[in-house]
DNA sequence: ATGAAAATGTCAGCTACTTTACAATGGGGA
DNA sequence: TCCCCATTGTAAAGTAGCTGACATTTTCAT
C-alpha cells in the first residue's frame, strides 16, 4: 500500500483533523488494509494485537455468538465509523466477529498502542477521540432504551427513522434508503423473530407508509413514519 | 468547603492518581458538594453550566421521563462512579435526573470545561479518562445485551451476580448485599414489570437460593445463582 | 401508639410475541 | 437458461410476561 494513499484514507477522517500531516503519517506506518464481500466473516478481536479499525467503504455488522450458537447483533457500523478496540483495552474473550453486510467493504487499522503514543503526544486528539465514543455511546444508550420500553411496532418505526436520517436520500418529505439488510437482519436489530418482522414490514406495506425490497426501502412520508 | 477537604475528595478517586497535588486542586476551586438524602431528586443535566459529577458516598439511580408520564431508569451509580456530561458534550434535552437510593447520598462537581483544559495539559488524564468512559460503555453494552435476549428470570440472575460481584461481601460461597433496592428498582433495572419481579424473587426464596428483605438479599451460594 | 403511605404478595385474564411449520418468490451462479 | 438456496410470506398453536385489581405487610412520621 503507498504511504500517499493510506495519509488520505485516514486525513479523511474527521478525527483526524486536529492532527499534522507528519502525525498521521506516523500512524500510517502500520496501517494495514482488508478488503471483504457481502457474507465474508471479518475477525478483530481476536487477532494478534489490539487494533482500532475505521471503515472506509461499505456497511458491516458486529455480532456475537451466545452459548446456544445464535448470532446475536451488537453494532452495525457505517462508512466512516470507528470499531475494535475502542475502550482502548484488549478483550479477548469477547468472540465477536464482524460480517460484512454490502460488497466492496474496505478496513483499514492502526495498532492500539501508536493511537495510545499518538494521544499522549496530542491531547487534543484525546478530547475528539472521547467525545466520539461518548457519542457513541449516547447511540448505544438511546436504541437500546428503546428497545426495552417500546414493543416491537415502534423499535421498527424508531429504527427505520434512524437509519433514514443516518443514510437516507431525502427529496421533500419522501425517503429513498439503500438496503444492505434482510429482515431477518432488521429482525436482531430491533430485537424480534424474522416472523414478526416480516409482518410489521408488510403492515407498513398495506398503509403505503413504505415501500420495501431488497435493492431498497422507500419512505413515502417521513413525518408519518 | 475548605480546600483541603475537596482536594481529599478527588485524590481519593483512581481516575487522578495521575494528576499531581497542584493540578487537582487547579479542579476544586470550582468544585461544588451537594448531599441528599433517600427519594431526594438531583438535577444535573438541566443545570446552569455543563458539570461532571463524582459519587463520594451512597447510591443514586440516574432516570428520564418518557412521553406517558413513565420512570425509566437508565443507570445505577454507585460510589466512586462519575456521572454527567460523560461525553463531554452538554446535551439540554435529556431531562434526566438522578434519585437518591440511600440516606447520605454526597456528590461532588467539576465544571466541563475546566476539566477539558486539564486533560488538554495532562494527555495521561484524558487517555485514562477514555479508558474510564470506555468501560462504561462496555458495561451498558453487556446489559442491555441480555435484556433483549434473555427471558425475565436470566436477567434477574445475571443482575444480581453482577450486583454482588460488584458489592457484595462474600464469605465463602455465601454473598451478602446492602440492598438500597425496592423491587420496584429491580424489575426497571432488569426491564420487567413489578409483579415479575416480586414472583422470581420469591420463587427463587422458595428455591433457597436467596434469602431477601428490604435491607439486604443473602445469596446462599454464589455458583449456583 | 397509630394512621397513612410505601412496599410486597398473589391471582386471573389478556395480548403481543415466539415457535413451528411450510409455501412462495426471486436472484445469482453453473 | 434453469435450478438452487437464501429470502420472504403466512398461519396456527403455545406462552411469557403485562395489566389490573386487590390483600397483606412493613415503615415511618407524628
Amino acid at each position: 500500500m503507498y504511504e500517499e494513499l493510506k495519509y488520505w484514507y485516514l486525513r479523511d477522517h474527521k478525527l483526524f483533523w486536529t492532527l499534522s500531516m507528519s502525525q498521521i503519517k506516523q500512524l500510517c506506518i502500520i496501517t494495514g488494509f482488508k478488503k471483504a464481500k457481502k457474507g465474508d466473516i471479518i475477525y478483530f478481536s481476536s487477532s494478534d494485537v489490539p487494533r482500532i479499525f475505521l471503515l472506509k467503504k461499505g456497511n458491516i455488522k458486529i455480532v456475537s455468538i451466545d452459548e446456544n450458537g445464535n448470532e446475536m447483533i451488537k453494532d452495525i457500523i457505517q462508512k466512516g465509523d470507528l470499531f475494535g478496540e475502542l475502550t482502548l483495552e484488549s478483550d479477548k474473550n469477547s468472540n465477536e466477529y464482524a460480517k460484512a453486510l454490502t460488497d466492496e467493504v474496505s478496513i483499514c487499522s492502526f495498532l492500539l498502542s501508536d493511537f495510545e503514543d499518538l494521544m499522549l503526544k496530542n491531547p487534543n486528539l484525546a478530547l475528539t477521540y472521547t467525545k466520539f465514543v461518548g457519542l457513541k455511546m449516547k447511540r448505544i444508550k438511546n436504541n437500546y432504551s428503546n428497545l426495552i420500553s417500546k414493543d416491537a411496532k415502534t423499535r421498527l418505526h424508531t429504527f427505520l427513522r434512524e437509519w433514514a436520517e443516518r443514510e437516507g436520500h431525502f427529496n421533500g418529505n419522501k425517503v429513498t434508503i439503500e438496503n444492505y439488510l434482510t429482515q431477518a437482519d432488521i429482525a436482531q436489530i430491533i430485537g424480534t423473530s424474522r416472523q414478526t418482522a416480516t409482518q410489521l414490514l408488510n403492515e407498513m406495506e398495506d398503509k403505503q407508509l413504505i415501500y420495501y425490497n431488497r435493492k431498497e426501502i422507500l419512505i413515502d412520508d417521513f413525518s408519518k413514519l
